[in-house]
DNA sequence: GCATTTTAATTCATATGTGAATAATGCATA
DNA sequence: TATGCATTATTCACATATGAATTAAAATGC
């Protein structure tokens, strides 16, 4: 283990590598990648949600979006429904298949998620997702310092 | 922010999200790809590492793997190099150019690394990076548990 | 010695990530 | 109202991820 090892990149890779197999195995039973889930899952809650908002919410990049829905919506289980007051904004909504697909799979999204909480007790997740939280923000902050100076 | 935000996989995206780019704008510089790099971070300090290896040590799976040492290797930064004892295994090194280039970014991939770690204090940074190491630990085990039951 | 099984790397098909460019619409203003 | 600018979604070119299949070369069993 060299200092690359330790680096951050390189251990959130690692967590993800441990964890998402599980997630994949579930989801190719249901003919679903983990990208597709992240959007049904949101879907499946909000009624209709733009495609920028469905990219910052799901943390998937606009333009991977793209190709997301349309297969999605080709398994009718979402719809594109453009806006009528700005014809720019297209809202996407779950369908009923859709809505129904998320809840098939929600409880054993939710199994793997109870397994993984339970690999630390309440306070070290909650110190590891407040470190994780102040990276995010920490990072944020230097480069608006950059921003300033350039 | 619901459950769903707070779910393991999209706090590692949502942290990788945020420190990514300042990589990514970094290496492009040198027109290279993170990934690339990696590759060459790891045998800036080996001698030689098998493809499997490789793959192992820098979180890439091996089909990705071919194309990126295929592009490393066409701007003559890395070479294959076929074992003598057992011709399955494919050695790979950094050459001379390689190495030279690695040492060039070094210093500034440091220099995001250090902006980083100084988000956290050096215990939240020890207790964070303890609880990736026990989630990835303990994952592992339950599945374990699942194998021997299947 | 030969067939069988393993192993290492690669290929293949498909899905997604990344950064730049584009098309279409909305908005501001001269 | 025509022009220029901003915004939203999409497209494009290229690189990588994923799981299954393939190839070539060991190792193993008989």
């Amino acid at each position: 283990m060299t200092g690359f090892d330790h680096t951050l990149p390189m251990l959130l890779h690692r967590t993800l590598d441990s964890v998402m197999p599980a997630f994949r195995d579930l989801f190719a039973k249901y003919n679903l990648t983990d990208q597709q889930w992240r959007v049904l899952r949101i879907l499946w809650e909000d009624e209709k949600v733009t495609s920028a908002e469905l990219s910052a919410r799901s943390l998937i990049p606009a333009p991977s979006l793209v190709g997301i829905i349309d297969r999605l919506e080709r398994r009718k289980l979402v719809a594109r429904m453009r806006s009528l007051e700005d014809r720019r904004i297209v809202y996407v909504v779950a369908t009923e298949k859709g809505r129904s697909l998320g809840g098939e799979v929600m409880p054993y999204v939710e199994d793997i998620n109870h397994r993984i909480s339970a690999c630390l007790s309440p306070a070290e997740w909650q110190a590891m997702e407040q470190a994780l939280s102040k990276i995010v923000s920490g990072v944020a902050d230097t480069e608006q310092k950059e921003k300033k100076i350039a």
